[in-house]
DNA sequence: CTTACATTTGAACAGTTGTTCAAGTGAGCA
DNA sequence: TGCTCACTTGAACAACTGTTCAAATGTAAG
């Protein structure tokens, strides 16, 4: 189906994307050239997402306060007990939290203050 | 199917999400104290919701350094013009972007400072 | 009016996500 | 040893997300 003569007529392969003249490629250099790595784009990106889920969120700040086991959190969050240990493994994953074995309970709590800083940050800026 | 006996035989009426003893309701009480708002929550989260996809973070980064089209855009990213169109209008939603239009072409650009002074710290902590 | 073109929009689709349910660990205790 | 309990894990499933494709706007110019 319509598969027609592109533009193919130029000298340089250009990206097909935007397939007429990009407007003004002085600031698509600019753009690109102060663009972070795909690394950090990708690792500060998965940060973010993980802090973007109300039930996430709710647990690190819930932890922000103290070290909580997961019948706590459950209890505090109103939800199950599988439901957030699958969302403690998330952020055991990303490294964002501690836990402690005692017995039969496991405690856990923020890893580090990296992420109590962020979303402090969104509070400020969501409540001002 | 299964519609087995729950397991109804205790005598308080306690919470039924974490089916035991809660452990440590001063922890829990001290969680709910200082958990913020719900609508708090839910802002700063769908905040952080938008910046958690590396697609819209690299377009938020782009207009960082300059207004641009959306051609432009499209090429910064090398992504079709239409699902750089999508993402603008979410950010648009959230009041992320204004947009000025000049003849043919739309120019984006960021609506204010929240948004990239939350990236400066997201990637800050990631960098370091 | 017609044409060209930058952009928007809606439908569709695959891929991902969060919760639930049921079964599985593993530690303490009778 | 066997039981209870706090927790974990895997499968399943509905809901959501991001991209593509095709069609529709809206503006400028012929």
């Amino acid at each position: 189906m319509s598969g027609e003569v592109k533009r193919g007529g130029f000298m340089k392969d250009e990206i097909e994307i935007c397939n007429s003249t990009v407007i003004h490629q002085d600031l698509v250099d600019k753009a690109l050239k102060h663009m972070p790595d795909a690394r950090i784009i990708e690792g500060v990106s998965s940060l973010f997402k993980v802090v973007g889920d109300p039930t996430r969120m709710k647990l690190l700040l819930a932890l922000l306060q103290n070290e909580m086991c997961v019948c706590d959190l459950s209890a505090t969050l109103s939800l199950s007990m599988s439901a957030i240990s699958h969302q403690l493994s998330v952020l055991k994953k990303l490294n964002l939290v501690r836990f402690r074995r005692e017995g039969k309970v496991v405690f856990y709590s923020l890893s580090d203050d990296h992420v109590s800083q962020i979303m402090k940050v969104g509070i400020e800026h969501i409540t001002e």
